[in-house]
DNA sequence: AGTTCACCATACGGAAGCGTATGGAGGAAT
DNA sequence: ATTCCTCCATACGCTTCCGTATGGTGAACT
């Protein structure tokens, strides 16, 4: 008979952990935050993963489109440029911010959303690469300093959701003033 | 009666995502996956909470002992011990990130993991912090760069998690250079 | 050999959730 | 008014899980 210790135990919880996945989101909680039954919602989903995928959906066609319009109107010199999509990307959003990380937690134990996550990765990071690049940056720097930008901007939401600090203009001027670092003229 | 459209429950359902948490983590799932059954289990923990705070509990511990005195012992400079710090934190560890990501999830729905993440936070960043003021940095701008280190070490955490890029050890390198950026001497 | 204790299996009641089946209400169209 | 179709309520069977109660097993100690 195998026996276990307090700590094995814990420690073959972290292993389960990183498993698991969504798990929340239950069909008839929802329902009743809605006002409304199970026969609803099967009326408009197949089942549990159609409405995951449904989000999973939304959220990547929010993620993909616009902002990079807005940016571009108002900013000329490469700072402005980062700045402005620094503000715009940073703003605070705690339903965002939430909705952010637990798609990037349900991303670790599925490879459809993986994919997806990846979509819009790949889609913002291009952005700003090409925006360092039309500055004049080489490319391998570009994209260096693109995911470290990047980084910052999901460090920023994963840190809000849990109760972190927001970053502050000051702090996202400087973070803008440094990613430009290495460039001629500002 | 009130009728929704399939856009509502999909927006309902993000809100209701806000929500939700943890939830993943089932003991009797747990206890199959260890060879055991849930008499096991109920031993050596209260409840399901029981479990999961000590974990957060571990997981506390585990983030802020050491590292430390590991980082002072090879390096010299600031931007020596922020390379070495950061080649430290930054380690691939694929079950660590996972674990970084869930608690950090689920801290967006629970006080007390709330309270227990800002603790580890207050004490990683005043390392940072108290090595960037020891290098002559101002307070209010070693506070900056240390939140804007942190940001993109959650973000490479959380990144990795979904599958992301890891820093290379040259990324490494330019973000130690460009958080020194304005001391004097290197 | 008996006792004690830590560790675990088994069985149970109850709750919660999934997905299906079926019918009803109400608007729209004809 | 009848028909049709959309949206939803209700009821059901099934599964999974929680937490408790209770007993069993083996090791250690005496």
């Amino acid at each position: 008979m195998r026996k276990l210790s307090r700590d094995e135990w814990i420690g073959g919880a972290f292993t389960a952990l990183t498993d698991g996945g969504i798990d929340a989101l239950r069909v008839e909680p929802l329902a009743k935050r809605l006002g409304v039954t199970k026969g609803s919602f099967y009326h408009h989903f197949e089942n549990r993963r159609d409405l995951h995928l449904a989000m999973l959906n939304e959220w990547e066609r929010r993620g993909t489109a616009q902002i990079i319009d807005d940016v571009e109107e108002v900013a000329f010199t490469p700072l402005e440029q980062l700045r402005a999509l620094a503000t715009a990307t940073f703003a605070s959003d705690p339903v965002g911010d939430a909705i952010e990380t637990s798609i990037r937690s349900w991303a670790a134990t599925d490879e459809t959303v993986q994919a997806a996550v990846a979509r819009v990765d790949e889609r913002r990071l291009g952005y700003v690469t090409s925006l360092l690049r039309a500055a004049g940056m080489s490319k391998g720097l570009a994209e260096r300093r693109a995911r470290l930008m990047y980084r910052v901007l999901i460090g920023e939401f994963i840190w809000r959701t849990a109760g972190g600090p927001a970053s502050t203009r000051t702090e996202l001027d400087e973070m803008s003033i440094l990613l430009v670092t290495g460039l001629e003229a500002t």
